[in-house]
DNA sequence: ACATTAATTGTGT
DNA sequence: ACACAATTAATGT
C-alpha cells in the first residue's frame, strides 16, 4: 500500500479479514492504493472511465443516477465492507458508470486497479465470492428501489427512505433539510415538509431545522 | 448585543 | 404548484 499504516492495515482486516484469504488481503494492502474522501466528494460519477474498483473501509458513499434535466435520484448507499458492485461490469466492458457515487460522510477507500480485479477472479476464490454476492445483494437493493418506485406512494417512500437513513448513519437523528429529502425522492420541498408534519403529528418523528429525529417509526404498507 | 440577511420550514390557495 | 409568512441560523457592525 502506498500510504502505508497500520490504522489502515486494520481498519481493512475489520472489514474484509474474514472475506478474503490471507495471501490476497496481503496483495490489497500492497497493491490498493489509500484514498481519503470528504463529504461532498464525487467518488465516481456519470460518464467516468472506470479504472479503479472501490473497497469501503469507512464511511457512506450515495449512489444516484441522472436524468435527463438535471435532476437526480438516490438509488442506494454504500457503506464499509461494500464495494460499487454495479461498476465491476464496467471496469470489465471497459464501459463507462451509468451512477453517480457522492460521498455522503467522510470515507476511506482502497482502490484496487482493474487489471488486478480481473486476475483475481481467476486466481482467488474468495474474491470471485465476494464480488458474485455483493453484486446479488446490488441486485435485489435495485430491484426494492424499483419496487418502491413504482408501487409505492410517496409517504411510504419517505419512511422506507428515513429508516434507511437512520440505518446507514447509525443514527436517529438525522441532519438533513426537506429540500434534501424532495431531492433524493424526486419529489417537492412542500411535499415533503407536509408529509413530514403528517409524521411527526402521529408522534413518529420529531421535526427540527435541518434535522429530523425519528422516535417511533415504522413501515406500514 | 443588536440588526441585517439568507436559508429553511409552514400553510393557504 | 405557487406565493408568502414565520422561524431560525449566519454574519457583520
Amino acid at each position: 500500500m502506498q500510504t502505508d499504516n497500520k490504522i489502515i492495515r486494520n481498519k481493512l482486516f475489520k472489514c474484509f479479514g474474514d472475506t478474503f484469504e490471507k495471501e490476497l488481503f496481503q496483495e490489497i494492502i500492497d497493491i490498493g492504493i489509500y484514498q481519503k474522501c470528504d463529504k461532498g466528494d464525487f467518488l465516481i460519477d456519470i460518464g467516468d472511465e472506470m479504472t479503479h474498483i472501490p473497497l469501503i473501509i469507512d464511511g457512506v458513499i450515495k449512489m444516484m443516477r441522472e436524468g435527463q434535466n438535471e435532476e437526480e435520484i438516490f438509488l442506494y448507499f454504500l457503506e464499509r465492507g461494500d464495494t460499487c458492485a454495479v461498476s465491476f461490469v464496467n471496469c470489465i466492458n471497459k464501459r463507462k458508470s451509468m451512477f453517480r457515487g457522492m460521498v455522503e460522510k467522510n470515507s476511506e477507500c482502497v482502490l484496487i486497479p482493474v487489471n488486478k480485479f480481473e486476475e483475481w477472479m481467476v486466481t482467488y476464490k474468495s474474491w470471485r465470492e465476494f464480488i458474485i454476492d455483493r453484486y446479488h445483494n446490488r441486485l435485489i437493493e435495485l430491484v426494492e428501489t424499483i419496487n418502491s418506485l413504482a408501487f409505492s406512494t410517496l409517504d411510504v417512500r419517505l419512511s422506507s427512505y428515513l429508516l434507511d437513513q437512520m440505518k446507514i448513519m447509525h443514527n436517529k437523528k438525522l441532519k438533513i433539510t426537506h429540500q434534501e429529502i424532495a431531492n433524493d425522492l424526486h419529489s417537492s420541498r412542500v411535499v415533503i415538509s407536509r408529509l413530514l408534519k403528517i409524521l411527526e403529528l402521529k408522534g413518529q418523528i420529531k421535526l427540527g431545522r435541518k434535522k429530523i429525529k425519528i422516535t417511533n417509526l415504522r413501515l406500514v404498507k
